[in-house]
DNA sequence: ATGACCTTCAAGGAAGGA
């Protein structure tokens, strides 16, 4: 089973690219973060025609996440249980679904802005309640994974140049704390490899040549129990996807299981 | 080559992204 995560920045602009993707690579399940559509304006049916039903969680212009399958959608929640507001609103930043006998997490955590921000508090109290879900499902015997863009890069390694982000969000302890939280839930991060230089980044700022230059973060992960971890046979980003015009600024996360 | 922000909402520019 081939299990994709990508931020696509609107699906709406990314609808022709997504499809192609969809098509080449052949996933089974796709989490889906930064929708950016309105409920009735996701394109339900020409996903559909490639096969894949679908979990969405779309609240208009900002945020939203789905997942896709192909082998089916079992037991689907919306939104993360215990999600914190912002601004007086709970934001469709996760959706679950079982398929094919792997339950799988959508996500698409808190950005933070800056570091003493209401947002980055915010983003902070998110990743405790995906840590009360986390570890409410690691333990058992079902293959379980939490992807997404989880707005963290998890070590300096993982930008291009960690002098550039002293004080800045992604990189701070706090932030790097919740992820240790969700190994302390009885997650580990399936490492992807790289299909080009050392570090498998997954996002490249649009602006000053990011990706010619290989300026990248490491952003977009995937956290998995130990019936998830032990099915993985390979892992990778597909950075052919940021490539060329109409791309979307994030590449998608591959993780190929045998189940 | 991978190339110097992009998307939404809406009507011009603001907001968010990281």
């Amino acid at each position: 089973m081939r299990i994709a995560t990508w931020n696509i920045n609107s699906i709406t602009a990314r609808l022709p690219r997504l499809l192609e993707w969809l098509s080449s690579a052949q996933p089974d399940v796709v989490c889906l973060q930064e929708l950016k559509v309105a409920p009735e304006a996701y394109p339900e049916e020409a996903l559909r025609e490639l096969g894949y039903e679908s979990v969405v969680n779309a609240g208009g212009r900002w945020n939203g996440v789905a997942v896709l399958s192909k082998v089916g959608v079992e037991d689907p929640v919306v939104g993360l249980p215990g999600a914190p507001e912002y601004e007086g609103a709970v934001e469709p930043r996760a959706a679950a679904a079982t398929c094919g006998g792997v339950r799988v997490w959508s996500v698409y955590v808190p950005n933070g802005r800056e570091v003493g921000h209401a947002h980055y508090a915010y983003k902070l109290e998110w990743l405790a309640a995906l840590k009360e879900t986390a570890a409410k499902s690691a333990p058992g015997a079902l293959p379980f994974a939490i992807l997404g863009d989880y707005n963290i890069a998890p070590t300096d390694q993982d930008v291009w140049d960690i002098s550039l982000f002293d004080g800045a969000t992604h990189v701070t302890p706090a932030e790097r704390a919740a992820l240790t939280a969700l190994e302390d839930a009885g997650l580990a991060e399936v490492h992807p490899r790289a299909l080009k230089y050392d570090v498998p980044f997954t996002y490249w700022d649009y602006r000053q040549l990011g990706f010619p230059k290989n300026k990248g973060m490491r952003i977009d992960l995937v956290f998995g129990n130990a019936a998830f971890g032990s099915a993985v046979k390979d892992s990778y980003v597909d950075r052919e996807a940021r490539k060329g015009k109409g791309a979307s600024d994030h590449a998608p996360v591959v993780v190929d299981l045998e189940v």
